[in-house]
DNA sequence: TTTTATTTTAAATAATTGTTTAAATCAAAA
DNA sequence: TTTTGATTTAAACAATTATTTAAAATAAAA
């Protein structure tokens, strides 16, 4: 028996679909533009992933795997401090984002579809204010030195802020219509980037006490 | 002939489509939902407006409208100054936001979908850079009072961080989920009440030198 | 080579969904 | 009341779409 999974054809599929959920979500998506794009048969869709809903959902779930892990990697990490968690998440979710641009929007738009699921395959998720990063900013706080808000307040400024720019990609584009799309995207590029230092900067500035 | 249109009905499948449209976008939406809701019977929907298309077409631009009114409402007030604007533009932004949850993924969500829709309908969308607000700006850069950076970094961080809340919402109700419905409620609007002075302090924090 | 299991294909199926039709109901005007 | 036009309804239509089937092609094993 062969227990070696050919991979290419089921990956393509999987590729063509991520490609298609990202863009246009589980209902805008139609499976024979999954195909086209997979260049395969309509049936090996159904022949490898029993169902529209079952690919749908391993596609999903292993993007909300990619962005919780993309979004709060670093905010375990013991080996540095409040100051380097906040500057190198801001960083890593931006390098993170240039790469999956589409990504935070597909996931929060499927989500209020899906909370049920959400818990189920990522309990992880509720382990949130537990986080090191929280109880760091909670030692700061005691310590006079952090501004005593509720840690949920950072996070929601932080993915806010970094999270916008891709939001908001087309009017970007709008903005500089005259220019050549690669043009376009090495402004972008400049531009994000040099976001990423007014968020850090944003944030600590508020959040330090001097 | 009357020319007095009966608007109960028109309106009845408006607010069922708008409320439909919002939660599951253009995709998602089946008009045999909405005429479920609206308690009509489906072809009344073909009746008043020709098709799902223009139906969806007349909700959009309706909450494009709303939320680029509730948006860019303040900045063209020259009533008020630099400070004045950011203050009142996170204020009344999340309280459009209260009672409009939803609408902005809604809208960047069908917009990418329909760009070229946009300018056509809205070609007020690209005077923003234009708009009071920035030479104000500009003009407390040039005196150094403000820090020097591009303007759309500061509608960027403004936006993220007053619309992330609303974005995650679902996250929030995870995290109270032993709460009843009515008491997560009002944790959320005493969360994003705090959260109005956070973000206000934040941006006014780094923007103005001392 | 022959046999067996796996993969792929074309076509059919069944259900869904946007739209249309034609008749019925209702309201206002003559 | 009768007539006219607007509104509403039930049903049909046509197109789309996810899924299944059964046969063909391919690869692996005997």
């Amino acid at each position: 028996m062969n227990e070696i999974e050919n991979l290419s054809t089921e990956e393509k599929i999987k590729e063509a679909a991520r490609k298609i959920f990202l863009q246009k979500g589980f209902a805008g998506t139609k499976i024979r533009d999954i195909a086209e794009a997979a260049d395969i048969n309509i049936a090996l869709l159904n022949y490898y992933f029993r169902s529209k809903e079952k690919l749908f959902d391993a596609i999903f779930n292993e993007s909300l795997a990619e962005l919780l892990t993309a979004m709060f990697g670093i905010f375990n990490d013991t080996t540095l401090s409040f100051e380097e968690k906040i500057a190198q998440a801001v960083d890593s979710d931006i390098e993170f984002l240039k790469r999956n641009p589409l990504l935070p929007n597909f996931v929060f738009n499927e989500l209020h579809t899906n909370v049920d699921k959400l818990v189920k395959n990522f309990p992880v998720i509720l382990e949130f204010e537990n986080v090191h990063f929280v109880k760091q900013f909670q030692e700061g706080v005691d310590a006079g030195i952090y501004r005593n808000i509720h840690p949920d307040h950072i996070f929601a400024c932080m993915q806010g802020m970094v999270i916008q720019p891709f939001t908001e990609k087309c009017m970007f584009n709008l903005q500089y219509s005259t220019q050549t799309e690669a043009e376009i995207e090495l402004l972008f590029t400049e531009f994000v980037d040099d976001h990423k230092k007014i968020v850090t900067e944003m944030l600590l500035n508020y959040l330090v006490i001097r």
